[in-house]
DNA sequence: GCGCGTACATTTATCTGATTAATTAGTCTT
DNA sequence: AAGACTAATTAATCAGATAAATGTACGCGC
């Protein structure tokens, strides 16, 4: 019998699979089972088997695999297998890996991490804004505080306004590295609001966000970065708090 | 005629070619290739082409294309064809993507972007390393610093023992993210003394380094912050003057 | 002439099965 | 005991056929 792609769209369980065909759809499940560490207790399974188990071709198990070797998660040589790496070479700023780390599990552990790196990136970027942001790109900066202002009336989201926010600082660093985290970023925000919330009804406040914006259309490096400082800074507060006082 | 995989391991100009294997060679020379910006002037080729270009199956060329897709440098769809995707979404933490940057050119620009973000990293990553840094991790850093010593005897390698002390700060940090970016400073470090060396003849100067590792050991991260911001805060100012002189 | 849908062409996606290469483990020889 | 040969395993590569997706162009009806 023939499997046809179009058959596969659904899954066993009817829920539909991820991803815009059967190569994605299939990184996408191993992406989460060696994330998840189901690799660490049974050995990654042959080219062959895998296909098996999928019921997919070779060529769409190897291209699979190709993508997770390219993203550091695993590694094939002849005769040894396929091995998954150790997390210290999974690259963690891609998009998949970020996400598939998430899914997994929430983990106030990851969240404190995110922001941890957040702390050091985004002060930092709003430096950097202060200083090179052009016009166009202060305008976003604007632009995502104004949302943020209109979400406070109900006109708009407040967790999209406040990601929109901070990605346009990253962008407006005119640095590309600092506009890499823009994934990191809009997963920590996103991660932490169902977090933050459910520990204080404190919704992030316009008025920290407006000194960030001030101090960088005032061209002031130093209190761009105090100002964003201070605002990450207390998310990372009540990360601490929450976790003290389960510990 | 057939042609064997083990007949391939030179080029046709006899230098060695990258990669273990077919798949991986056509990966370092498509990936530098779209780096270089080849395909901004003449589009993508097709897959049948591809294949044709290199003398590789099908299966070689799609192998490579989708890594690259994984690696955020290329989008593949039906009809459509190839594409190189815009920079932005190009992986620029994984090492490959980071080496072709590096290998189309030497740019004081990227070296400076690289150094922004260090900048931004490192001193965090010293400072996290003063509060959690365990016995082990600590060595390291103590470790480096003693290479970075006898190197000034002529008993190590400068550049190697500088590179292993800043990478041991990343570790040290406990922070899996930080550590990712041992690739980044591992390369910027290796392109700086390309460059600094050539305009001053000024080394790495251990002393300001001892004062970033004391600083750890003493558990103080304020201190251990800023030792580390006014030692990439040099290079910078560095590499500023020097692109200040020739503007 | 304008919209709309259908037929067609192009390119990636998928499958299959055979062959080759690399590497490890074992065995045999000396 | 050391080294060389052999076998077995697994990924790597090739070839070519078929399917699916999607943009383009054509033609039909209004």
């Amino acid at each position: 019998m023939r499997i046809l792609a179009s058959e596969l769209t659904l899954d066993g369980a009817g829920r539909p699979e991820l991803g815009r065909n059967l190569t994605y759809g299939l990184l996408d499940n191993l992406g989460r089972a060696i994330v998840t560490g189901r690799f660490e207790t049974e050995p990654f399974p042959t080219e062959a088997e895998l296909a098996k188990q999928h019921n997919v071709s070779r060529s769409v198990t190897r291209e699979a695999v190709k993508m997770l070797t390219a993203k550091g998660l695993l590694s094939a040589r002849p005769r040894q297998g396929t091995v998954v790496q150790p997390t210290t070479s999974w690259n963690l700023f891609d998009t998949d890996v970020l996400r598939w780390l998430l899914e997994r599990q929430f983990s106030v552990d990851l969240l404190k991490q995110f922001n941890q790196l957040r702390i050091a990136i985004e002060p930092e970027a709003a430096a950097l804004a202060a200083r090179f942001g052009d016009e166009a790109e202060l305008r976003r900066i604007t632009d995502g505080l104004e949302r943020m202002e209109a979400a406070e009336k109900g006109l708009d989201d407040t967790l999209d306004a406040d990601i929109a926010f901070h990605v346009a600082i990253l962008r407006a660093s005119s640095n590309p590295f600092y506009f890499q985290f823009r994934d990191v970023v809009t997963t920590a925000l996103r991660t932490s609001i169902r977090f933050t919330n459910r520990i204080k009804g404190r919704t992030a406040s316009v008025a920290d966000h407006a000194a960030v914006r001030d101090a960088i259309l005032a061209r002031n490096p130093d209190a761009a970065r105090t100002a964003m400082r201070d605002l990450i800074g207390d998310v990372l507060e009540l990360i601490d708090e929450a976790e003290g006082a389960k510990a």
